[in-house]
DNA sequence: GTTGGGTTTAACCAAGTGGTTAATTTTGCA
DNA sequence: TGCAAAATTAACCACTTGGTTAAACCCAAC
């Protein structure tokens, strides 16, 4: 409802919130519109349709997301180094907006092109995590595993607690300050759980 | 669109996958009556509205889904034993369901009321692997660790290649065949993985 | 001030939605 | 066979939905 700042934007903001709690076919163009505070005509006024709008929405996100993961990727020049900026780094970025997660797997489950675009923003950062763990792989440093496993798992243990979170915070009685104070313990507890793992 | 075995019954399956496929919001009566093979008109007799068939589907899929995942832990006398056994049992259930995590997760985070009902299905289940952890402790063969955190981290690494699968697919370029090999391996390197982590 | 183009709105529309109803068919059984 | 109850359907309805339109508004340049 704020007024600054242009409608352009403001409804892209709104659309973003709006997506992020509803998805695509829960969202309301009329919610949108409320939340930006203008006429719903507005909205397709600036983005044609419902599918654009929700398109500008997801690649934003997904954009943002995924190259701010990466990028801290490449700074590293050792794996466990790159693990622990990475995890730290992922777990910062979700504690900021927690629904994000569960809002792009969602909308990719429901419609997997989206991919197509945006999924080679990690392209650089993937490739150095490669250099990475050859590097520790011929040091001798870490025992023989499939590296696109051991990245897998990094996500998986990164991002599930906020996919899950409701589950999670039920079953063991947890409220949003719980929640929080245990991802902050995870920003320690996760690398060294991974690098207990594969150290040789 | 099979005719067999009653109407209430067969409506009730159709529901479930068009609701696993589009969820609460996207998924459409007619479509569900489409798939039934019967008139829309059917949907209500027998389920009087969209919401109580929408929880007939997950209340059932939910307490399927959590008594098959726990029970095999309560065979369990060892704690090792029990997270080799688990994840085999949870990975080889989403290999025949491979959407329904996503569902559940899914429609939890929408409206988060629904864990209410059926969580309190794997209460013995968790009460049994918070025995084999202290006993596991106790006898020096774990390190000192969260036991939720633990059982957050094995949940992780088994449901999200699942629940992330269509970006985990395009990133490694893999098709069906290949997801289905990886998760195969994963009933080995997951329990690997985790007890190399947490062994004293 | 006038004018003209970008911006914003109220009113409207057609299609799709979940849900109802009344009539028809099928079934169980005396 | 007849008949009442259950099952099934076609037709319908009120309402919501995304989207359009034409008019109003704003504001800078002339």
């Amino acid at each position: 409802m704020v007024k600054e700042q242009g409608a352009e934007h403001r409804i892209l903001e709104a659309a973003r919130r709006v997506f992020i709690r509803k998805g695509m076919a829960g969202a309301r163009m009329q919610e949108v519109a409320d939340e930006a505070g203008i006429n719903k005509a507005l909205l397709h006024y600036y983005y044609r349709d419902k599918q654009r709008l929700f398109e500008g929405v997801f690649k934003g996100s997904a954009e943002r997301q995924f190259t701010c993961i990466w990028r801290v990727l490449e700074e590293c020049d050792d794996l466990f180094e790159g693990i622990e900026r990475f995890v730290a780094t992922y777990l910062d970025r979700m504690l900021e907006e927690p629904l994000l997660p569960q809002f792009l797997i969602s909308e990719l489950n429901r419609d997997p092109k989206h991919l197509l675009e945006f999924i080679d923003r990690g392209k650089a950062g993937r490739a150095h995590y490669q250099k990475l763990f050859e590097q520790a792989r011929e040091e001798g440093r870490i025992i023989d595993i499939d590296p696109r496993e051991l990245l897998v798992n990094i996500m998986a243990l990164c991002a599930h607690p906020f996919i899950a979170r409701p589950m999670l915070t039920h079953l063991h009685g947890m409220n949003d300050e719980a929640f929080r104070r245990m991802i902050l313990k995870r920003r320690r507890t996760v690398p060294d759980f991974i690098i207990r793992s594969i150290r040789a």
